[in-house]
DNA sequence: GATTAATCGTTCGGGTACGAACAGTTTTAA
DNA sequence: TTAAAACTGTTCGTACCCGAACGATTAATC
């Protein structure tokens, strides 16, 4: 996954291709090396930890929100896991399906549903998660421990500029 | 999508479930950040540079390596843009039905499909890839310049870690 | 209180996304 | 040099993934 390339001989492909045009190969570095990252990192627990309990990536992000904050509506499960209704509708089906979930319709107000974990799901949060964590410190287990706190704060610095760009 | 529950309160969620037991909070945040980042950045690209052209992210990646090293071998492409060949197969056929690029297996190796652009497709890269790029750019426009370059090799580490853990 | 607007979750259609199995090609070993 | 092994891209089945359109419910406006 590494590119083979280098990073100078690709800016100068990139330039031989646009002539004098400024291109910010700064930038460019950052958000490339950021979705290799976060790619390297999904793949990895997805094809140990999570392929041992048959959960896809998605369908764990939304056990998890459940785990912690249930009862839960559906829109703020697709709000903190970062993907649409639409996408969200179909995993908690499969989920529900699995017995992992139930979803009932709030009293207090028709258009909201409130998501729960069963006792089965639960069950199985307590033993995955702390596995996943485990693969979440291995993941990054080669990086100063001193420099974990201020590349949180880079992260959530991104996440912060491209939304608010988005709703521009 | 950036939560709106504080970390604070959810570490004490997740402790609450999990009695003693220790977890690496730390790694959690940064992981954690690290896909809401991600996403957040190929979120804002999608809905709007991409869009423009009516380009999936994945699209744009094979377009992009493409435009860099053409001829280039479909293997290359799937190492690079970090997905599996299965997809770029599907992807391929798409661009291909949209006269963006070509495939012709090779002469010397009966097994390997080179891939090249179209003039079509070379003319969409040249209006799209500074388009790309500025978007980017203010993506991450709130960022401390001077960080860039540590951040940028931070996550390279991060994907070296992983990738390494993959193999094992 | 009736009309309008806003919100929520689902459905639909089309396009990813992956592992596994496969056929064709090349390389390796005996 | 022939049989085994390795490699590449495609196909298949299943599961995501999203925007747009939709029906149901609630809130806002008058």
């Amino acid at each position: 996954m590494a590119g083979q390339h280098t990073l100078d001989e690709t800016e100068r492909q990139v330039q031989a291709r646009l002539g004098d045009l400024k291109i910010d190969f700064e930038a460019m570095a950052v958000t490339s090396n950021l979705f290799r990252a976060a790619n390297a990192v999904r793949n990895y627990l997805e094809r140990t930890v999570l392929a041992e309990h048959d959960l896809s990536w998605t369908a764990f992000v939304v056990l998890w929100v459940v785990w912690i904050w249930e009862p839960v509506e559906s829109r703020v499960i697709a709000e903190e896991g970062g993907f649409s209704k639409a996408t969200l509708t179909g995993v908690m089906q499969t989920l529900e399906g699995r017995g992992l979930i139930t979803r009932t319709r709030s009293s207090k107000d028709g258009r909201l549903v409130l998501v729960k974990l069963t006792a089965k799901g639960r069950k199985m949060m307590k033993q995955l998660f702390p596995e996943f964590n485990k693969g979440e410190r291995l993941a990054i287990a080669d990086l100063n421990r001193s420099d974990l706190g201020s590349f949180a704060d880079l992260l959530r610095a991104v996440t912060l500029t491209a939304d608010s760009q988005k709703s521009n």
